[in-house]
DNA sequence: AAAGATTGAGTTGTCAATCTTA
DNA sequence: TAAGATTGACAACTCAATCTTT
């Protein structure tokens, strides 16, 4: 694991707990490895939007503030995100009559098709990343992560 | 670590050599414990604006495009991150002499000065981000991104 | 007033086209 | 022509202000 690449540079030597955290994340998710685009045949959804269609996928009528807080983004931001798969014809939006205050979300048939082919192609890509990586390595990824959302999770909570 | 958050959701539990990958890194990044807005005293910088000049403290009379590599950003990108630094008076930019189609970038004294007291606080935050977590959790976070970051340069290189 | 959704303005990125210098 | 830098158009966020219901 010397020096694969040349231009990874010093994050992935040594040097690890520095600043260099940010950095070796946020290449991480640039590099385009895990990030956006992803067109299955004539199927096109943007990373976030996929994540939106696969929740929708598991959870029928769920409000749009609910989605929202499962993706972790804003709501504002999944309004426009819900606006656009409504305009691509894969999602309803229905105020709730029980109170309108709500929107509840579902996929139409259109839309349950696209989630599948989108969240396939999605696995295999992930797949193929997760391929690369010896069982150990794996392992310690899940850890590493998983131990390193609590922390910020904590963090967030208290004291900022 | 069962379930200390209730929004963190399915991601942190079990189930990781799925589609959650994009999920929990997009989510790390975005949880604030990494990003942005570094406000030491007076000072402001992005996060993209505090590695640069992180860099820029090690190495003086940098070209701007490799700062760019550097940074893993696109040259367009630095090129008005730059001009942001520039304009904030903390780096003067000088066209190569010997060969005018570069631009030098180097710090300002005020540069240094704002280099030193933004890189220590990012420094801090990030040492407690990491004080938070167990030696072994920490030994796996270094393992599993390097070897994510490997991998993911490496479909890169090859078979994108 | 408060909860949910939307809208507007600003930030940080990207990619593609252009300008400049060699 | 090609390498380096810039500019323009666009994407995906954020935050703050507003509109709509309760």
């Amino acid at each position: 694991v010397a020096g694969r690449r040349e231009h990874v540079e010093p994050l992935a030597d040594g040097a690890f707990p520095d600043d260099v955290l940010s950095a070796l994340l946020g290449r991480l998710v640039r590099s385009g490895g895990l990030r956006e685009a992803h067109d299955h045949a004539d199927l096109h959804a943007s990373l976030s939007e996929t994540l939106a269609l696969r929740h929708l996928l598991g959870s029928s009528d769920l409000a749009q503030g609910e989605l929202a807080e499962c993706l972790g983004l804003e709501k504002s931001t999944v309004s426009r995100l819900v606006a656009g798969l409504e305009r691509r014809g894969w999602v309803s939006r229905r105020r709730d009559p029980e109170n309108r205050r709500f929107i509840r979300l579902s996929l139409t048939i259109a839309g349950e098709e696209a989630a599948r082919r989108i969240g396939a192609h999605l696995h295999e890509q992930h797949q193929a990343l997760l391929d690369g990586l010896t069982p150990d390595e794996l392992r310690a990824l899940t850890v590493g992560l998983t131990a390193l959302a609590r922390v910020i999770a904590d963090g967030h909570r208290s004291g900022e």
